[in-house]
DNA sequence: GACCTGCTGCGGGGTG
């Protein structure tokens, strides 16, 4: 290390300085530099914004462990907050290399930490701990009147992954554990967040304190070259007479599209380390068991592993630690779990298998491609779509999936992705906030409660009124009551839900089955899955037979078997934006080709552009086929939602499908749509209330069950229906 | 055609 090549190396704590030497590092990264006086003055809080193993970390911490070293009356205490426990357990040995010879202790906490080091932890909270947001609501319900202690020496907050908590109840949660903390000793703390190059930065600080000043430091230099391909599938229509010579059900149909991918994914993976994206865990299934038994079937080894959440730690780790190996090239067929920040260092290419969930989702898997100097990232992507037979849907004419695709290419290319939603009402995180901070103190008055969570901390948008009748909805659900005093204790359902340990997560989860293979775990299946004994599934990149359910124990007994078909998982769905909706219209409308497109694909682009002049999709926004209405408002989900819900109050029955809303055998014409729009027009807008009257399953959240019926509604209005964009739109039409 | 994340305290039994 030439010190003199850094402006401020010499401001870190010789130990430092000398343990930067000893691992023989050239410079500092250009994070690691920017960030030692900002960190050090301690004045603001600070984003550092950099791709994964970027040295986000050291930036960090060089000068918290700095200015630690450097206090009288001891070292304080630095809370760093993990979304994910293997992160935790990453970081603990890293800081533990660094913080050995500094004589700071650094201590893991999470669910499979013992409780020893815990207690130690507690009786001397001094160091840096390491715990995820759930362990951290642990700490404040179950040691409530210690935590003054705890934090009173609290230097700084560090928050790894920052973006992966914006826009959810777990990040609502978040927030209000580092007001909680900072609430508990009447002082503010710099916060520190630590992200990936996703999004809007100035969202980002917002999120990370809603007033207040925020350093953003970014890396630079990190835009790598990227190589795209888009490979076209065409997919042969159904035939329906089984032992016609071509003919073969439906089944096989998708079966020979998966394998026609499979065998060009054999040719061209094998002999290097890939991530492949088949967006389901049922696809990813499908796909690691025909890629393996093409290696089975040419005697090879095999390359292809599965992982993917349904899957125990100990396949996970298997895929993960081949991916690692030098001795031989992998291949892991994965859903979004190999996007978060587990280490499994730099692969040569991405394949993805239809449209991704979010453009943004598709930029974090690609950076897992080319990170090495003077590497190229490499873009597969295939698109699959019907032959254009029969009666076909007009979807299908217009070949959606695939513009779907090359619209968030193209958005990829220019650098756009999603924003986070940061204006959740996330009212289901309030409840259980209200039954911590319950735990916390032993009981609490409305108007305390109301002040810390709502008035000062972040439920601003609650007023007082909403926060009354969501304390009448708790009263009434039995999760709290009052006492003579005024005071709110848990009710008798309350008491029983805070004092279990599934309390502490702000997010639900299903109930779920654990899938044995004699002394083995294999991973778990949800519990409302119908599956039987003497099924036969594919399950960890192998088929097996069921041979035992028990309920009681919640276990699946599986053996080996020589056929199988994927277990149905639970579905939930991302949400398309509006800006890919808006680009998938422009490329319509171009007769520009994908240069990235191959053969197939730009037929199948072609295809897709004839419909849509075919169908005059350019200047007509609604349209009639037979009995069928099609409305194109090529706006985004919540923004269609909305539209739907303002059309069901006038009397009709509208169905979103993708980026279209239909309305068909309810004998509406495109006359009488166009006749509700202009009268929507005219009309003010419903409350939210009384727009989403007729609306179904609008349980989304946790505790979203306890809420009242209107409260319920805006929570759920908050984050899944633009109202204003409908209207916009509906007023232009 | 559809993701992911997380979890306490305590008692009982085995091992060093």
């Amino acid at each position: 290390m030439s010190s003199n090549e850094s402006k401020f190396f010499t401001l870190l704590h010789t130990q430092i300085q000398y343990w930067i030497w000893q691992q023989a590092w050239n410079d500092l990264r250009d994070v690691q530099e920017q960030s030692i006086p900002i960190i050090l003055d301690q004045k603001t809080d600070v984003i550092i914004s950099a791709s994964t193993a970027s040295g986000k970390t050291e930036a960090a911490f060089f000068p918290i462990l700095t200015k630690m070293l450097g206090r009288d009356g001891g070292l304080g205490l630095t809370v760093y907050i993990s979304p994910l426990t293997a992160l935790i357990n990453d970081q603990f040995s890293r800081l533990t290399a660094l913080c050995e010879n500094l004589h700071i202790p650094v201590w893991p906490w999470h669910g499979g930490v013992s409780a020893s080091v815990k207690k130690r932890f507690l009786q001397n909270p001094e160091g840096v701990l390491l715990i995820t947001p759930e362990s951290l609501e642990a700490v404040f319900c179950n040691h409530g009147f210690q935590v003054k202690t705890i934090f009173s020496d609290l230097q700084y907050l560090v928050v790894d992954e920052l973006h992966s908590f914006i826009g959810s109840e777990r990040g609502k949660q978040l927030q209000t554990l580092l007001h909680l903390m900072e609430h508990s000793i009447q002082r503010k703390v710099p916060r520190i967040g630590l992200s990936a190059t996703l999004g809007d930065m100035n969202l980002a600080a917002q999120f990370l304190r809603d007033s207040g000043s925020c350093e953003i430091i970014e890396a630079k230099g990190e835009n790598h070259e990227v190589k795209i391909l888009l490979k076209g599938v065409i997919q042969k229509a159904v035939v329906s007479v089984r032992d016609d010579e071509s003919g073969c059900d439906e089944e096989d149909v998708e079966l020979a599209a998966v394998r026609s991918i499979t065998s060009y994914l054999y040719k061209t993976l094998r002999g290097s380390n890939n991530l492949v994206f088949p967006n389901s865990r049922a696809k990813v299934e499908l796909y690691t068991y025909q890629l393996s038994n093409l290696c089975t079937i040419n005697q090879v080894p095999n390359e292809f592993y599965p992982h993917h959440g349904s899957l125990s730690k100990e396949i996970r780790e298997e895929a993960e630690l081949s991916l690692k190996s030098k001795e031989h090239s992998t291949t892991v067929i994965c859903t979004n779990t190999l996007e978060l920040g587990i280490d499994i260092g730099s692969v040569k290419s991405i394949v993805q298998i239809g449209s991704p969930p979010s453009v943004a989702s598709l930029r974090q898997r690609l950076g897992r491609s080319g990170r090495r100097r003077g590497e190229v990232a490499i873009l597969r992507s295939f698109t699959v779509e019907q032959e254009l037979t029969g009666q076909l849907h007009i979807l299908t004419e217009l070949r959606v999936g695939t513009f779907e695709l090359c619209a968030m290419i193209d958005l990829l290319l220019e650098g756009w992705c999603e924003p986070p939603k940061p204006n959740g009402l996330h009212l289901s995180t309030l409840v259980q906030q209200i039954l911590a901070l319950i735990s916390e103190h032993g009981g609490i008055t409305a108007p305390d409660a109301f002040h810390i969570l709502c008035k000062d901390g972040p439920f601003k948008a609650i007023e007082k009124g909403d926060f009354l009748e969501l304390l009448k909805a708790l009263v009434s659900k039995k999760l709290i009551e009052q006492d003579g005093a005024g005071v709110l204790l848990h009710g008798e359902k309350g008491e029983k839900m805070a004092n279990h340990y599934s309390f502490y997560a702000a997010f639900s989860s299903e109930e779920e089955y654990r899938v044995v293979s004699g002394s083995r775990t294999l991973g778990t299946i949800p519990i409302q899955n119908s599956l039987q004994t003497g099924d036969f599934i594919l399950f960890a990149g192998k088929t097996w037979r069921v041979n035992e359910i028990d309920d009681e124990s919640k276990t699946v007994m599986v053996s080996f078997h020589k056929t199988g078909r994927p277990p149905t998982f639970n579905n939930q769905g991302g949400y398309i934006h509006t800006t890919v909706r808006q680009r998938m219209k422009e490329l319509y409308l171009s007769s520009i080709e994908p240069s990235f497109a191959d053969g197939v694909a730009k037929q199948l682009v072609k295809e897709g552009r004839e419909s849509f002049a075919r169908f005059d999709l350019g200047l007509r926004k609604i349209m009639q086929k037979g009995s069928s209405v099609y409305l194109f408002t090529w706006l985004g989900d919540a923004a269609n939602e909305a539209v739907a819900a303002l059309l069901r109050r006038q009397g009709l029955s509208p169905y979103i499908n993708g980026p279209v809303i239909e309305f068909f055998g309810t004998g509406a014409t495109a006359d009488d749509v166009i006749a509700c729009l202009n009268r929507l027009q005219k009309n003010p807008m419903p409350d939210i209330e009384v727009l989403l009257a007729e609306s179904k399953n609008l349980l989304k959240e946790k505790w979203d069950w306890a809420l009242s019926d209107s409260l319920m509604k805006k929570s759920y209005a908050s984050l899944y229906l633009d109202l204003s964009e409908a209207k916009m739109w509906i007023d232009n039409f």
